[in-house]
DNA sequence: CCGAAGCGTTAAGAAGGTGTAAACGCTCGA
DNA sequence: TCGAGCGTTTACACCTTCTTAACGCTTCGG
């Protein structure tokens, strides 16, 4: 059985969600404020957290944000709110899905449904190269520990070069690749954009190096 | 699970071919035209492209060409023609395999096994001569275990020569095929290079032997 | 034996590719 | 409207690679 965590200020929204997450076979645990729903989460390990982003005090972006420095567990995002920067901003930060309120009790389930089978067939898709580890899903580059802070195009380079790590890439596979479908010659700022991973990679980690008339190879010792 | 993209003009194809696909397991992406599938296809980084010949604006094969240029995806080729021109044509830019319409759904899902069944054994298309391997694809000439680092010009010297691995080269032949389409004259700097690459493949390896008055041989015992 | 032709080898200048920093222009959000 | 972040362009120093030239060696025919 599933055990779903609900963060949300008002008590009716509460007890209606835990009417219905019930009847569906979930057991549900509840939290009125921000920080208390940080600590049922730690203590009671959800399988799913269903959060209202507009919480006093400690604010739901700010509850998801800490959420996700410890666990992927999958969040729903409930607000009255439409505002599309908000909703942007906590799918970026890792939230799985969003309603707005006031929502159907079908839609709520759907979107749960939808949310727990993804949660059990999902890996993020990630590239592996020594100590770096490209998430594509969530677009992150992590050396060891450290979390790289990468451009867009630093990390679609730094995806066509892990890709084939320990390999020649071609300058033209790499520009095909990075800018594709695009008029303009990049060609000239690769070298740019390589010397800018180079310094964000540092001098311990994984080397971009230049194979001269032919293209980069990343060496991942 | 496998990636798909479809690239066809036609709306009611895309649907049909989506729907085959997703049966079978496959997750599906689709561009309804030439210069969008490209794109796709370096976003999405499909596992098989399915490529309708008859595109308008950018055409298949252009597309075919440009997907060349930079992946090794394997692509399946559909179309109404039957002209053998076109479809030759299409093989020997890359094309893995052709199916004509109308198909069957049982056709074309076999075709695709085959091709996928393809993938995981194919190879980079390779030179060897005795201990000597050239990967064309990658431009990496290994010695045994030892991994040769050569300038361009001599990797396509020495792919002219291991190409013709125990016969006679002639000098005319190597700078036709190495310095093809320059203007300028390196019959006097040939016997430089040649010198380089004796020295990087050592003493053990094949030899480098001169036919006075004639041309070069590659030894490879 | 001698000279010429072809080749191997080395060195140095020329040409082109690469690394790096800085400046410019663009977009987007405050 | 402004500023931050990013992509692109430009410029220049540096290094690799290519080419050219020179010289000594071997071979072969006169």
């Amino acid at each position: 059985m599933s055990k779903a965590l609900i963060i949300d200020d008002e008590q009716q929204m509460r007890r209606l969600l835990r009417m219905v997450l019930e009847s569906r076979g979930y057991e549900v645990c509840e939290a009125a404020e921000g920080q208390l729903g940080l600590q049922e989460a730690a203590f009671q390990r959800p399988d799913v957290v269903l959060l209202d982003l507009g919480l006093p005090g400690l604010g739901g972006i700010e509850v998801l944000k800490r959420l996700r420095e410890w666990t992927d567990v999958p969040v729903l995002i409930l607000s009255v709110r439409d505002h599309e920067t908000v909703k942007v901003e906590a799918l970026e930060l890792g939230a799985d899905d969003y309603v707005t309120k006031p929502f159907g009790t079908a839609e709520l389930l759907a979107r749960l449904d939808v949310i727990q089978r993804r949660r059990f067939t999902r890996q993020s898709p990630q590239i592996v190269a020594g100590a770096l580890v490209l998430d594509l899903l969530h677009h992150e580059a992590r050396l060891g520990d450290e979390l790289l802070k990468l451009t867009p195009t630093e990390f679609a380079l730094l995806k066509v070069l892990a890709e084939h790590s320990g390999r020649i890439v071609t300058q033209n596979q790499i520009v095909k690749q990075v800018w594709a479908g695009q008029s303009s010659d990049p060609s000239e700022g690769l070298r740019v954009h390589i010397n800018h991973l180079r310094k964000k990679l540092g001098d311990s980690g994984p080397r971009i190096v230049n194979e001269p008339g032919i293209g980069y190879r990343l060496n991942s010792d």
